[in-house]
DNA sequence: AAAAAACATTGACTTTTGTAAAAAGCAAAT
DNA sequence: ATTTGCTTTTTACAAAAGTCAATGTTTTTT
């Protein structure tokens, strides 16, 4: 199903993980203009990754314990990222380098395969997530969003969650009172 | 660069390409609910995919002449797809199916090479889109994909380009006024 | 070429969502 | 336990974009 924990599961017992990295709430993996091609495995805590729109900040990710993370357009690229990563909480990473892990997924057809599954799950979800942006009413991108991920809910303030919806703080406050 | 000339090349070179089809203008190509699995090549003419949401149409893409296009989402799990496509004028299609492709593919490390890169590519064209989209201003969006895509603005009648734009016909031609 | 259909523009008006500011609620930290 | 600092909610108001309807304009069809 979810390729993610395969992968996740290999890396792991070929000990390929890098160091081990802490960011306090609030602190910044990092921010726009930066190259980062480094892939992060969070172990404890969450983040969320924005860009800014004048000024305006829209949130198009979050990440939670076990998620695997990255600027995925640096990642891709290997150019500076329009993305700024930031903790919402005491946080915990490992870290890969995109060359280690290119190593590790060119070594066995298998790991080829992976990652070939992997990329298109990750169109499938962009894919989705392209719905939930364009749906017209504040409220069905909420319920949508609500019902895919309930989980989000729980573990990150409002404001984070309305700014993933398109909306206000405001609005999502009114949705969620009637 | 684009890696997708390259693909229609070599699919080309080996005559994989199935039957022709066309389709008249405002014909369906494919309607939400049905699987399709094939890719196509547009030899002409042009058409929009979309999705509907509560009766409105979103519009999510454009195909012209030498694209290639699908129903990503069916063709990529293999179940019935949101999707619909649709002749925006007379238009000329070649057919690959699925299994075809994916031996093609697999056939040579090179094509397995291609198609990663291709999935690499749509990963980051996703994530512009998504940038599109969650732009608040309408005259901002407008602007982004006029810089990106100009050509858009020849062949494609206002309506769809509005309704690839987030916005209303009305808000853009009071946009283009301006 | 004429007629019909589809599309684009415009203006008046309505609705929705955003903004700003204040108050209330929560949670972390001392 | 109390204070401090965020976050959320609430209200009043403003602004932006949508709706509707009428009029032009272009494109397609006959």
């Amino acid at each position: 199903m979810n390729p993610i924990p395969n992968l996740i599961e290999k890396i792991n017992a070929q000990k390929l993980w890098d160091k081990k990295l802490e960011l306090k709430r609030n602190e910044y993996l990092k921010v726009k203009g930066t190259i980062d091609t480094n892939l992060y495995l969070i172990l404890n805590g969450s983040l969320r990754i924005f860009v800014v729109d004048q000024y305006e900040e829209h949130t198009i990710r979050f990440g939670y314990r076990d998620n695997l993370i990255a600027a995925l357009d640096s990642f891709l690229s290997d150019q500076p990222s329009e993305l700024y990563i930031q903790a919402l909480k005491k946080t915990t990473l490992k870290v890969i380098s995109k060359s280690a892990y290119k190593a590790f997924i060119a070594s066995t057809d298998e790991n080829r395969k992976l990652w070939e599954t992997i990329l298109e799950s990750f169109a499938l979800q962009q894919m989705e997530r392209e719905r939930d942006i364009l749906t017209t009413s504040p409220l069905e991108r909420y319920n949508r969003v609500l019902k895919r991920s309930p989980q989000l809910f729980q573990e990150i303030p409002n404001k984070y969650i309305a700014s993933y919806l398109r909306m206000t703080p405001e609005t999502l406050s009114r949705i969620k009172k009637s």
